[in-house]
DNA sequence: TAACTAAGAAATTCTTAGCCC
DNA sequence: GGGCTAAGAATTTCTTAGTTA
């Protein structure tokens, strides 16, 4: 049940894209679409928030009619979904955490230029 | 939260009471109540039934006021410019360098996370 | 009686490594 | 690359027995 859930809704993410926004190895997001194992409540939080969907729904409580809406969303979205997961999360982090983050950035753009001219 | 919510919705059963409908002992119950252990998933879905609430709610996604929209939005009003203008940068960045950048995302967050445990 | 907890047993999950397509 | 799985390590849960109020 939630297995065919999660597999619908990841549509043309990899599972690696997946499991990267969640912090858990691949393997372990697999596990959870084969349903090998099932997410803990915390993960289930973060999946429902990542799809845009209720808990209900990926518990199988609730049937289909939710899940055209969630498409759609998501389809129209400009920002990627990865992306935009990331930055929800940077933009509660702690201060220090953000501007560590922003240094890299500063190095990765350095970086990319010199390679290009 | 999980523990809150369930104590509230118990309201003038017991324990055992709740136990005995899951199938479970009355110490595992117990521990969800005091949070010293999650509810499968299974689990959750009978809790759910039985108290007639969603899962979100015993999950703390739904709640009495709603305070999660509440505090993304206030802090959606709050980014930095700094912050801002990163995001702007980022969104139009190559996939590769945006990619590299969250790999950095990940260890800074691991490494934080380390420290306060 | 009702609820809580310690401690070890029991069960599940998670990771790594390797496999297939 | 993308997804799946075996196997053991690691973690969590669950039960019993005992404590508290």
């Amino acid at each position: 049940m939630i297995g065919d859930r999660l597999k619908k809704l990841r549509d043309k993410h990899t599972q690696e894209d997946i499991a990267q926004y969640l912090g858990i190895s691949r393997s372990r997001y697999s596990h959870y679409e084969n349903e090998r194992s099932e997410p803990d409540n915390k993960t289930l939080n973060k999946l429902a928030d990542f799809f845009d969907v209720s808990t209900d729904y990926l518990l199988g409580r609730e049937g289909e009619c939710d899940t055209k809406k969630n498409k759609t969303k998501h389809q129209t979205e400009l920002i990627p979904p990865l992306l935009d997961s990331f930055f929800q999360e940077l933009k509660e982090a702690p201060k220090e955490q953000q501007e560590l983050l922003i240094k890299f950035w500063d190095i990765i753009k350095s970086e990319y230029s010199i390679k290009n001219n």
